[in-house]
RNA sequence: GGCGCCAUGGUGUAAUUGGUUAACACGCCGCCCUCUCAAGGCGGAGAGUUCGGGUUCGAUCCCCGAUGGCGCUACCA
């Protein structure tokens, strides 16, 4: 008997491709990554596509999509488990040779039909074990004769327990176990099967997975008992929650891990958030909450991870976004801003320098990728539209448009615009006028860049550059349109 | 219903394995800064640790019970 659970730990992340990688699974597979990295051990890819039904190749693509997404790799696989049948099979018959696991005949329809009568006479509508004490020349006829029959594990006496890295001490009486399917009469394995088989296949030393699975383990302990093979740690995540703090779910709006991509969200603040989700690096660390992937794996521990289910906030993932695409390099960010504009249809007519510089500018009050194909347009493309607010805000006066029409002829004149000549000329007009300097701002702004919001405006001007600024604010009683 | 798990401000987490004015982050409120909005700086509100017992000189922390939430209860995973 080998110890497994010595040497270099081998984890897995084992998702079954009947949907998108939803929020619980990528961090799920975020804790397996950042405890194989932390320890220099294996992190194994493994799809569970046994439920023929509702798996699809293209939920696989998706999952793949998501991990890449995070940044999440693995060092082996993917597996298939419907490329590994033989497996099972074999495990499932060594597990009848052995007296673990029988033959039952017991059709679906029949048992559903128990199950309900169970129901209705208040008993529990566990299976009733009819076909465990079958004799042996019955199952051979029947058998011959070609009836289908599942295979079943013969659940012990006694109770299960062990020791959980998050949990401690979990027990289950045997008794609350039902001689649960492995093989289903189709020849196809059960999740209960071939998790066990697989996991021990795969030589894995440390199963971290989600909370709802609990119950599942006692299955699974016993079945590693009867084949012989030493049990790993198990390590069980609590589940997150929606604002409600029920299940999250689709209800709760974006479930799925690329649904935030398209949200605008940057994968370092999605994984970051998800990181401390359920999980803390100790005392020592508690002043902050930004870390970079470096520093998540360095200091992730099972230890660390939390007993409660965590509610999902929207509003402290937004602030990682933001922390995030401040911190951002530039040159880094714009690929993921070239895809929001493509999204959007935005044209940028600028250099690559010209654009690199806005980046610069804007990033720091950025809240979101989509904000540079929003509001942040008209430093891009000269097709923006001027926002109706802020017009109500900071050009209702009548007088304005004029004035600066007339301040872009001053800028027209002058034979360089900085930031500070740009100040400059703007007060000195204003003064002139006699008029508040920040009216002439406001309203500059606006006319510039079609929002209430922005950067300071003379650092706006020396980034827009002359001619644009007097081409703009020459526009200004004719706003420019969109399209 | 049965079985299991969990329970610290609105949210995520801390609290040297019993001794703290219960800490940090997000969010919220106010002030400063100021050309707008963020950011930043400063300050504030917000939990006496779900509730009830018990052990103890002393419980967030240990024990029991209750309540609530969640999970599992398939020839799904």
């Amino acid at each position: 008997m080998t110890d497994t659970a010595s040497g270099a730990p081998r984890v897995r992340f084992a998702p079954s491709p009947t949907g998108y990688l939803h929020v619980g699974g990528a961090r799920t597979a975020l804790f397996n990554w950042l405890f194989a990295r932390n320890t220099g051990g294996t992190f194994i890819l493994r799809i569970e596509d046994t439920d023929f039904e509702r798996s699809s190749e293209a939920m696989v693509e998706g999952i793949l999509e998501g991990m890449r997404w995070i940044g999440l790799d693995w060092d082996e696989g993917p597996f298939f488990q419907s490329q590994r049948l033989p497996l099972y099979q074999e495990t499932a018959e060594k597990l009848v040779a052995a007296g673990h696991a029988y033959y039952c005949f017991c059709s679906k329809e029949e048992l559903e039909r128990r199950r309900a009568a169970a129901a209705a006479a208040g008993r529990p509508p566990m299976y009733d074990r009819r076909c465990r004490t079958l004799e042996l020349d019955d199952i051979a006829e029947r058998r011959a004769a070609g009836h289908a029959c599942a295979v079943r594990f013969a659940v012990p006496e006694g109770s299960t327990f062990w020791d959980d890295a998050v949990f401690g001490r979990v027990e289950f009486a045997n008794a609350d176990l039902e001689d649960f399917v492995l093989l289903r009469s189709d020849g196809i394995p059960t999740y209960h099967l071939s998790v066990v088989a697989d996991d021990i296949d795969m030589r894995l030393t440390h199963i971290i997975r989600g909370a709802d699975h609990i119950s599942n383990t006692p299955k699974q302990i016993l079945q590693y008992r009867a084949l012989g093979a030493d049990l790993p740690i198990f390590a069980h995540v609590p589940l997150i929650l929606g604002p409600d703090k029920t299940r999250l779910s689709k209800r709760h709006g974006a479930t799925s891990v690329i649904a935030y991509k398209d949200m605008g969200i940057v994968p370092e603040a999605f994984r970051n958030f998800l990181a401390l989700l359920g999980w803390s690096p100790g005392p020592q660390h508690k002043d902050r909450e930004l870390f970079s992937s470096d520093e998540l794996i360095r200091l992730f521990s099972l230890d660390g991870i939390s007993k409660s289910n965590a509610v999902f906030d929207n509003d402290k993932l937004a602030w990682f976004n933001t922390e995030y695409i401040r911190a951002y390099d530039s040159a880094k960010l714009l690929p993921l801003i070239e895809e929001e504009w493509k999204a959007a249809d935005v044209k940028p007519n600028r250099s690559q320098g010209e654009i690199l510089a806005a980046i610069d500018l804007l990033k720091p009050r950025a809240r979101n990728l989509k904000d540079f194909a929003t509001s942040f347009r008209a430093y891009f493309t000269d097709r923006f539209e001027y926002d109706p607010a802020a017009v109500t805000r900071f050009l209702a006066d009548a007088t304005l448009p004029g004035l600066l029409q007339e301040l872009g002829q001053r800028y027209a004149a002058a034979t360089t615009l900085t930031e500070a000549s740009a100040e400059e000329v703007l007060r000195a007009f204003a003064a002139e006028k006699g008029m508040k300097a920040g009216l002439l701002i406001n309203g500059s702004r606006v006319a510039l860049t079609g929002q209430a919001v922005a950067p300071s405006l003379f650092a706006v001007m020396a980034l827009l550059g002359q001619e644009r600024v007097v081409q703009r604010l020459s526009e200004v009683a004719q706003p420019p349109k969109a399209g």
